[in-house]
Parts: C-alpha cells; sequence; structure tokens
RNA sequence: GGUCCCUUCGUCUAUCGGUUAGGACACAUGGUUUUCAUCCAUGAAAGAGGGGUUCGAUUCCCCUAGGGACCGCCA
C-alpha cells in the first residue's frame, strides 16, 4: 500500500471560505488518521487575480485552526514547465490537439447554443483536421481528446459509484493559446507529482474529476482516490462563497471564536461519528474517517456555533484560555494593559462562566480594564439617596478589614441586608452599578475580589460625593 | 436547457428492513441563583408526496415535487 497523502489545493484569490477550511479540515484528518502527509498547494497560474496577501492569509488561518502542512507549501506557478510538458506529451501520443478556433468564433457557438436552448458544447471542429489546414495567422490552443462513445464511472468514496456519458465531457483546453496550462491539466499533473493518493475536495469539482480521470488514464498514472464532499450552504440554502456575509474564517475569529470550537464545529458539520459531538484534536484524528461523511449539504448555523464556543471556554485551563484572549484582545479590539493582566487572569475562573466568546469575556472584564467607568445613564438613576448611603455604610464597613474575599465580605452584606431591611439585591445591585457602571455583571463578590480593596474603595468613594 | 447530486425535528445529525424514530444546538416551561448568565429538570418538534418489493419500510427500487452543483482560454 502506498502511504496516504492528501492535499488542499486553495488559489489565492480571496480569504479562505469556511467551506475551504472544512475542506482542507477533512483532507488533513484522513491523511493524519492513515498516519499519511497532508501537503498545501497554492494554486497561483490565475496571474491575474492571484495575491500574495491572500496566499499569506490563507496559510496563516490555517494555521489558527491547526491544520499544519506536511513540507513546504507547493506553489503551483513554479511547476508549470511540467504542466506544459505533459501537454506536449499527449499532443505526441495524439490524446490532444491544436485547436485554432479564435475567442470570437467559440463565444458565438454559445451564444448560438443558450439561443437554442441547447447545452454548448466544443463542436471538435479541429480534432480530426490536419495540420495542413492550419491557419497561419492564429494561435492555436490544445485541447484534450476526450472520449466521445461510452461512459465513465467515478468511483467516489462519499457519493459512491457516479456514471456519466463520455460525450457530455468536451475537448477541453489544457493549454491556452499563450502557452500556458489550465487548471486541469496543472492540477492533475500535480497530483501525480505530489504521488496525492486521496483527493478529498468539494462537490462542485465533480465534473473536472472526468477530466482528470482523462489525462490520468492517457499519461499512463495511477489513478488517486476520490471523494467529493457536498458543499456547505448559506441559510439561503446557496453555495458558500467569499461574498457572503460570515463565510471567511477572520470573521470568526473577529467576534471572538476560538479555534478549538470552530474546528469541532466544522468536524460535526456534514460528518458524524454516532452521536459524539465533542472531539479532541486527537479524537477527531483517531474517528475520523469518510464514511461519516454525509451527502447533503448543510447550512452554517450562528448560534451551533457558538454554543460549541461556549462549551470550550468554560472548559479550557484559565492559563490557555488568557492567551487566547490576551491575542484576540491585541489583533482585534486593544492590547491589555500589562499592570491589568493579573487581574483578567484571575478573574478568568467566573468570566468564563457567563461567555459564550472571548469578545463576550473582553466584555464583562471591561470593568477591571477600564480606569474611569462608563455609568449606563439609566442604571446610574438607581443610585438614589439610600443607595448611597448603603454604599457609604460597606465602604466603611470593609476599610476594618485587610483583605476582601468572600467570607470576610459575606457578614458585611448581611449585616447590611439587616439594617436596611431588604434583600440581597437590595444592597448588591447598588454595588454592582457603582463598581461596573451597570447592574448586569460578574456576581458582586467576584467583582469585589477581582477589584481589590483599594480600587473598590476609590471606586465607592467616587460615586458617594 | 443539459449532466450530476441531494431530501429524517427550525439547524447539525443517529438509524446500515422490525425503535415509543435517538442525541446535540436553538426554542418553551419550571427549579436553583444576588442581576445577567450558568446549572438542573421537563416539554414541544421530523422520515417531501405517490407507487412498488417485503410478513414488515425512514431504511431497497421507480416516478413526481422541491433544493443544489457544474456547464470559462477561473481555479
Amino acid at each position: 500500500m502506498k502511504k496516504v497523502a492528501t492535499r488542499f489545493a486553495p488559489s489565492p484569490t480571496g480569504p479562505l471560505h469556511i467551506g475551504g477550511v472544512r475542506t482542507a479540515l477533512f483532507n488533513w484528518l484522513y491523511s493524519k488518521s492513515k498516519n499519511g502527509s497532508f501537503y498545501l498547494r497554492i494554486e497561483d497560474t490565475d496571474k491575474e487575480r492571484s495575491k500574495d496577501v491572500y496566499k499569506e492569509q490563507i496559510i496563516k488561518s490555517l494555521k489558527w485552526i491547526g491544520v499544519e502542512n506536511d513540507g513546504d507549501e507547493y506553489i503551483q506557478s513554479k511547476k508549470i514547465d511540467d504542466h506544459i510538458k505533459v501537454a506536449n506529451k499527449l499532443l505526441k501520443n495524439g490524446h490532444a490537439y491544436k485547436c485554432y478556433c479564435t475567442n470570437e468564433e467559440i463565444e458565438e457557438q454559445k451564444k448560438r447554443a443558450k439561443q437554442k436552448k441547447i447545452p454548448y458544447i466544443y463542436d471538435r471542429k479541429w480534432r480530426d483536421k490536419s495540420e495542413t489546414e492550419a491557419p497561419k495567422d492564429i494561435k492555436p490552443t490544445i485541447r484534450f481528446k476526450s472520449k466521445i462513445d461510452g461512459s465513465s464511472v467515478l468511483k467516489d468514496l462519499v457519493q459512491g459509484d457516479v456514471k456519466i456519458d463520455n460525450n457530455t465531457i468536451e475537448d477541453f483546453i489544457i493549454l491556452r493559446n499563450d502557452g500556458s496550462p489550465t487548471y486541469n491539466l496543472s492540477a492533475s499533473v500535480d497530483d501525480h507529482q505530489m504521488d496525492i493518493t486521496h483527493i478529498i475536495r468539494g462537490d462542485d469539482h465533480k465534473i473536472n474529476t472526468f477530466k482528470q480521470m482523462q489525462i490520468y488514464l492517457a499519461m499512463k498514472w495511477e489513478l488517486p482516490t476520490f471523494a467529493h464532499i457536498p458543499l456547505i450552504h448559506t441559510t439561503e440554502g446557496k453555495k458558500l462563497s467569499k461574498r457572503d456575509k460570515a463565510s471567511t474564517l477572520d470573521d470568526y475569529s473577529t467576534i471572538g471564536i476560538i479555534p478549538e470550537a470552530l474546528r469541532n464545529y466544522l468536524l460535526r458539520l456534514g460528518w458524524s461519528y454516532k452521536d459524539k459531538e465533542i472531539f479532541t484534536k486527537e479524537e477527531s484524528i483517531k474517528y475520523f474517517n469518510l464514511e461519516g461523511i454525509g451527502k447533503s449539504p448543510s447550512k452554517l448555523d450562528m448560534s451551533r456555533i457558538l454554543s460549541m464556543n461556549e462549551h470550550y471556554i468554560k472548559n479550557m485551563n484559565e492559563n490557555d484560555l488568557y492567551n487566547q484572549l490576551s491575542k484576540y484582545c491585541e489583533s482585534y479590539k486593544s492590547k491589555i494593559p500589562n499592570e491589568k493582566s493579573e487581574k483578567i487572569k484571575k478573574s478568568l475562573s467566573f468570566l468564563k462562566n457567563k461567555a459564550k466568546s472571548l469578545e463576550d469575556i473582553l466584555h464583562n472584564s471591561k470593568y477591571i480594564i477600564d480606569d474611569v467607568i462608563n455609568f449606563n445613564k439609566e442604571d446610574s438613576k438607581l443610585i438614589d439617596d439610600n443607595a448611597k448611603k448603603i454604599i457609604s455604610e460597606f465602604s466603611i464597613s470593609i476599610s476594618k478589614i485587610d483583605r476582601l474575599e468572600r467570607n470576610t465580605l459575606e457578614p458585611i452584606i448581611n449585616d447590611l441586608i439587616k439594617s436596611h431591611n431588604t434583600n440581597f439585591k437590595g444592597i448588591g445591585q447598588p454595588l454592582r452599578i457603582t463598581l461596573t457602571g451597570s447592574k448586569f455583571g460578574p456576581g458582586i463578590y467576584d467583582i469585589i475580589t477581582s477589584l481589590g480593596k483599594e480600587e473598590v474603595q476609590k471606586r465607592l468613594a467616587a460615586k458617594i460625593v
């Protein structure tokens, strides 16, 4: 048995979208589950649209979610000479031919086909013509001499056997009239040269596969195994594209989705293993298989992403969580001030229980980070004279104790409840508003202990005046 | 229009001919709770339709309907 090798082959014409990330994840998981290799191939042969920034962004995105390629990135444009060599070989073998049709001629045919509502397919005009008839002033394209009779079967590991009549596959161009190779040629040659054994990709490539298989056959190369996975759809049920909202990886990292959660979500989108929902990275490698991939497209569900994120945040140790949070703040918000980092880190134990995202954590820890509190106007109104009295009494009481801890604070609060003939809310709410600026937030004991005595007294004093 | 693919709760899915059709998210209700949450409990919620095959179909086959992908000298 050959060593399993998979690849992810994006073109750097835009930021990676979530469907691409899932394809990469599946390829990576499959190879790792088989102890094989996973390669990243940048298909940058479209010189017009390929951008280096996108290439870097793709690499960064994959790294972010934990999909790491073996070896260096394979840059397709560096292999163009190899692609051309194969085209020439196919030409020599009689598996390809020169086509002298002009662009205008082809366009005209397409237009006519559309008018007649019949499917356009290149009419194979130059398939059997001799070189002597060739016009001198036209640079030809090279077309692959595709099978006309019979049918072909794609043995797909996800889709099953897909049968198609050979005459529906046209004589596709493999070399443009400027001599550059096209996608189907380049991809086939690269996959062969990289010894790719399993090609896992979106099912929008299914028709291409029939073209690529013919190139393999003509070159007498060993065919790889194919697995075409259903595409991810938007909530409207259409193919996800880069232009859709919330479709790129960055859209998720911006709102504080952590990579482990997105990885787990994407894994379970269109794939399942019994009733299991949560998979560590190791488990996902252990259990991943192609049989578990469903055949129907699935829709993105934000509430599920969020709930997965919540789960990972709650179950992450506080050091790791702090690192994630701090990276997140630095990239998308503003850096957590050094002098606040310890306080935040300590508060994570309760902050993480109230958060669905890193953004939520940051929001709930605003009262620690900001020295000047932004009071919510409505909430501020709740601080009436009576409330001020409570705050003032509380302030005096805590000045008598050294350390603010739950067990030293509890008696003070209880006394206040009694003396003011109220309930916990009657004491807790004014304190929370005074200390954080809002009536929502962490538990009052958590707020007080996380701020520390000095800061608490400062904030209480500011409100009493 | 042609070719191909798909169809179980709102969503992601389990079921590989025999189940009260299971789980998760979301939702609803109740409880715990100092707010918001968390947490716990409970509930509502599905086999697109029609034919076959079979003792028995969600499961196998066919048709219909609906949805999707592809149909570039883009990848």
